[in-house]
RNA sequence: GGCCUGUUGGUCAAGUGGUUAAGAUGCCACCCUCUCAAGGUGGAGUCACGAGUUCAAUUCUCGUACAGGCUACCA
């Protein structure tokens, strides 16, 4: 009996053969250089931080190259997988504007784009590789290989199927068509021609030149649900799909050995290989990877809640990714990370450690440097989801809500109040009369205690003082004259150098007048302020003390 | 247990057989200033430990410690 004969009793309704596959799924027409990448999730739950940057390493790699970016859903393990999965998936995504060319919803030539419905392609590989005698049936029960693990490590020997552990590797074809035709559950392995004692010598993009052992393990090729677990998929996926280079979290690497010597079995030349480092948290003294459950921060709802906005998470992402970018970002502020290159050898060899103060600071800048309009837009979106009374307010006052944060923006150093959307109504709160109303007022009136005095100033300012149509410089010089009225000194210094001869200065005149009209110690701009008020609410709120 | 990988200021991190060991962020001080937010200037603070190779080691080698990963019909 032949190994064919051997293929053809296993899966007799296999007719395509691997020639078939590969001109079903020819080599891609790209430009010289373009990367084929890949984001290969499990549709486990929504997604975290971690697959986020996971994703977005070969989202950058493939667009800087003009190549492919393909989404493709590993499914294999169907007990952990979620209802709706693969929409949450692609929801995240988009949202972050990735730009993908190849998902399970809308396809592309090279598909299907979810492992549990590429079953045949993976059983002609399968087939392939039983009739050249590197793949074997094996109906060892559970029970069988627990009592194998247990005899192994009491004499202390590697665990695994191998070496004359794998019984069912010299099989008849007699006794494998009678297990068959009993209906016996199997699986299939590889018959492994690895020696573990010798090395296996490969080069990772990230983390340089790796030697591990070879492997002799003979491993599960496909489950006995006729799904092949991670590593063959990939193979096949990775093969057919033309990926160029697999990028995959770091805790494959061990498994590569493995992995090299399928590709070389299959006859498939393999591609590169980008083993990332996992987005890693400081939780007390320990670091740890970062969890779902645990960390808050981790989740990507988080970021939606805070009003942090997407660019400013992806630059983060593109500062962990190459540490050279951040200092490339500084002196081209006005560039999209598009145009930085990065590359896989710029990648840490250790762990990031996911820090919230930085994306903080990141997305700070970030907002600084949009426009006031940019800033409403956004500030409405997050608005709508979030605080809808504050929503409809900044509709009803559309212009006026973009006048107040055009204050002291859209020039060379803008302020850098809020680090993202949530903030923005604690900092501006009082300039709407609906809110200034019904809010609790708690003036910071600082160290100036005298009712008296504070009336005394606002009365004379309101009405000696006080012209809407004053321009900044007037309008300060109008401050200075007042402060002089009132025995205030009308520039700091002078108050500095000789205490005693005055009660104060311009500090504590304006700081009455900044009080008395937003409850605020510390604000803006006044002039700007009291210029957007406007008259009637400064004089209505003056009036209200 | 076995096999991998990593360890540079508080944090994120560049980098090298001879460097004043970048930068960012955070902290402190000062300047500027109507408060704040910025901006400017300055400051404190680091190569995990122990051997070895070398004229010279943060860099190379070995060991130790610590951390992370793999060791499934999970991915």
């Amino acid at each position: 009996m032949t190994n064919k004969d051997l293929a053809d009793l296993l899966y007799p309704n296999i007719t395509k053969t691997i020639d078939d596959l590969e001109k079903m799924y020819p080599q891609r027409d790209l430009p010289n250089g373009a990367e084929v990448c890949r984001f290969a999730p499990s549709p486990t739950g929504r997604m975290h931080m971690g697959n986020l940057y996971a994703s977005f390493v070969p989202e950058v790699m493939a667009k800087q190259t003009d190549g492919v970016f393909i989404l493709r859903i590993e499914d294999t393990d169907n007990k952990r997988a979620i209802e709706n999965g693969i929409q949450l998936i692609i929801d995240d995504l988009e949202n972050y504007n990735y730009i993908i060319n190849e998902d399970p919803i809308d396809g592309g030539n090279y598909g299907p784009y979810i492992q549990t419905e590429r079953k045949e392609i993976y059983h002609i590989v399968a087939k392939y590789l039983v009739s050249i005698s590197r793949a074997y049936p094996c109906f060892c029960s559970e029970d069988d290989l627990a009592d194998m693990r247990e005899q192994q490590e009491k004499r202390k020997e590697r665990i695994g199927y191998y070496g004359h552990y794998a019984k069912c590797r010299n099989l008849s074809y007699d006794e494998v068509k009678k297990h068959i035709e009993n209906g016996d559950k199997w699986v299939l392995r590889l018959k492994s021609m690895g020696d573990f004692n010798k090395k296996r010598v490969f080069k990772d993009l990230v983390k340089g030149t790796i030697e591990l052992p070879e492997n002799d393990i003979d491993q599960v090729l496909i489950k006995s649900d006729g799904i092949p677990p991670y590593a063959f998929a990939h193979v096949c996926d990775d093969h057919f799909m033309r990926v160029t280079t697999v990028t995959r979290d770091d805790s494959y690497i061990s498994s590569v050995p493995y992995h090299l010597e399928l590709w070389d079995a299959c006859g498939f030349k393999a591609p590169k290989f980008a083993h990332l480092l996992p987005l890693n948290i400081k939780d007390g003294n320990t670091i740890r990877k970062l969890s779902k459950r645990k960390d808050p921060e981790a989740a990507v709802s988080f970021y939606h809640e805070k009003g942090i906005p997407v660019e400013a998470i992806k630059l983060y992402f593109a500062t962990i990714m190459n540490s050279n970018f951040e200092g490339w970002y500084l002196q081209n502020p006005d560039k999209s990370y598009r145009d930085f290159k990065f590359s896989f050898n710029k990648m840490s060899k250790s762990g990031p450690i996911f820090d919230l103060e930085k994306i903080i600071n990141i997305s700070k800048n970030y907002l600084s440097r949009l426009s006031a309009k940019e800033v409403y837009d956004n500030l409405l979106v997050w608005a709508d989801k979030f605080d809808k009374d504050f929503a409809s307010l900044i509709k009803k006052y559309k212009d006026y809500t973009i006048n107040i944060l055009n204050i002291e923006r859209e020039q060379k150093k803008p302020r850098k109040d809020f680090s993202c959307y949530s903030e923005i109504k604690s900092h501006i709160w009082y300039m709407y009369e609906e809110l200034f109303n019904t809010e609790n007022k708690n003036y910071e009136w600082q160290n100036i205690t005298n009712k008296d005095e504070i009336k005394n100033i606002l009365e004379s300012y309101i009405n000696k003082y006080y012209n809407a149509s004053d321009d900044k410089d007037v309008w300060f010089e109008k401050m200075k004259l007042l402060a002089e009225e009132l025995g205030y000194a009308a520039n700091v210094k002078d108050y500095k150098n000789n205490q005693e001869a005055y009660k104060g200065s311009i500090v504590d005149i304006s700081m009455v007048i900044r009080v008395a009209l937003t409850t605020k110690s510390m604000t803006p701009d006044l002039y700007e302020i009291m210029k957007l008020l406007g008259t009637d609410e400064i004089k209505k709120r003056i009036r209200l003390l």
